[in-house]
DNA sequence: CGAATAGTTGAGTAGTCTCAAAACAGGTGG
DNA sequence: CCACCTGTTTTGAGACTACTCAACTATTCG
């Protein structure tokens, strides 16, 4: 296994003391990368720095699913990891920062600053977790792409920014979204065709008609009479 | 409101000391009332001690969804909750403990068993929402039942008990499981057909084959070539 | 340049949704 | 006790979305 080597290499030299902070030890991924939790075991608490690391889920007849991502400045935690929890598998190249669980719990002890930051962190996954099973549970192909495309610009920390780029490939869009590679396909050409975004190169989406565009994304618009030829 | 005023009853009296422990405030809820976050401000962590708090959520066209439940012992922190969290509603009469955030905050740091339960808890939130997201994503109607079968006996902690008491309300089930509540009665059908479950009463579901139920819901049957009539 | 991977387009099918109506359950009052 | 009402669950027929499978185009990389 290429990342338990790579997790190995690396000497586990914090200094233990009353006021101390660990050397934050960082480590890289390529795309693909299979994260297994037991390779792990000692430096089970990943802060990813850049990239995206997905849980993915793989149905009996391989029908495949991403549950979560976690992007930048994001925590996971393996050793909250279950059986059901998925394969974390990095979407992009990925760029971490690796702590001993109890270099991360005393980090939390001594800083109320960051307790209260890790807290909100965390929150916020359960937050984007519950919005996202909002997202795949009743809407449509088209509006599940536009809920998408706003919540990357969310999580980006883009703001108002009318260019988004959907640094994830198609088919794990797909994943993450529900749906077929094919069916999220044709959900670019009918808003594109709709006029709410641009797709000048593939992964970059500007975005010509933000209310509509948030508006279908929160099921607001019956599309169905704008129906696109 | 209804609840803002049963809260308001309350006085808040917790004695401040090193060493103290909050007095618990216990509060009852009737089925479908809405628990509006600013009605909480002041005891804003709620742990469920019976019943079920779901997350509501509706699109703008009346399309409703449920993206998250609290079941017995489950805790809900109006702190971290934003404009997207959706409404939260007791899917079940309710009884829950409330604290304040101070309150709730200090017994973590007091109590280092306490806190490692909470973070636990807390994981396991993230756990079911990562997993409810598989269920949503690209299960059939009657694989997302089977699944919903055994997450609830799951969290009833009933273990390999066969008899599983589904207290939800069927339409409440359907807005959990992304279906109509036709879809799910239809699933319901089907799944006694096919002999994996029996229905005596309305709401208790006897599985007549686990381990069928189990390969059903992880997507290992092709349920397709086993057709019932 | 050719091979491999990624993404798009097309036609037909399967499964869920929609809308409507019927069956069922629980409570109230005569 | 039964008729009645209200809300929930089930059944039925048809429409429509997303899936499947296949072929095609575009892009990346050696």
């Amino acid at each position: 296994m290429a990342q338990l080597r790579q997790v190995e290499n690396f000497a586990y030299s914090t200094p233990k003391g009353t006021e101390w902070k660990p050397t934050p030890i960082t480590n890289s991924f390529a795309v693909d990368t299979v994260l297994d939790a037991e390779a792990f075991s000692k430096l089970p608490v990943l802060i990813v720095r850049s990239g995206a690391i997905g849980l993915l889920h793989m149905l009996g007849d391989g029908r495949q699913t991403i549950s979560v991502i976690y992007f930048e400045g994001e925590v996971l935690d393996f050793r909250h990891f279950g059986k059901t929890s998925g394969r974390a598998t990095c979407l992009l190249p990925v760029s971490v920062e690796l702590y001993s669980g109890d270099d991360y719990d005393n980090l939390q002890f001594q800083s109320t600053q960051f307790q209260m930051e890790q807290a909100t962190k965390r929150a916020q996954q359960l937050i984007y977790a519950s919005q996202h099973s909002v997202d795949l549970a009743r809407k449509s192909a088209i509006e599940k792409l536009a809920s998408f495309i706003l919540e990357s610009r969310k999580r980006q920390g883009l703001g108002r920014h009318l260019d988004v780029l959907l640094r994830l490939r198609r088919a794990d869009i797909a994943d993450y979204m529900g749906l077929r590679a094919e069916t999220l396909s044709r959900a670019f050409t009918k808003l594109k065709k709709l006029g709410l975004i641009a797709c000048d190169q593939a992964d970059l989406v500007h975005i010509t008609n933000e209310p509509g565009l948030r508006q279908l994304a929160n099921g607001k618009v019956n599309w169905m009479k704008t129906r696109v030829q």
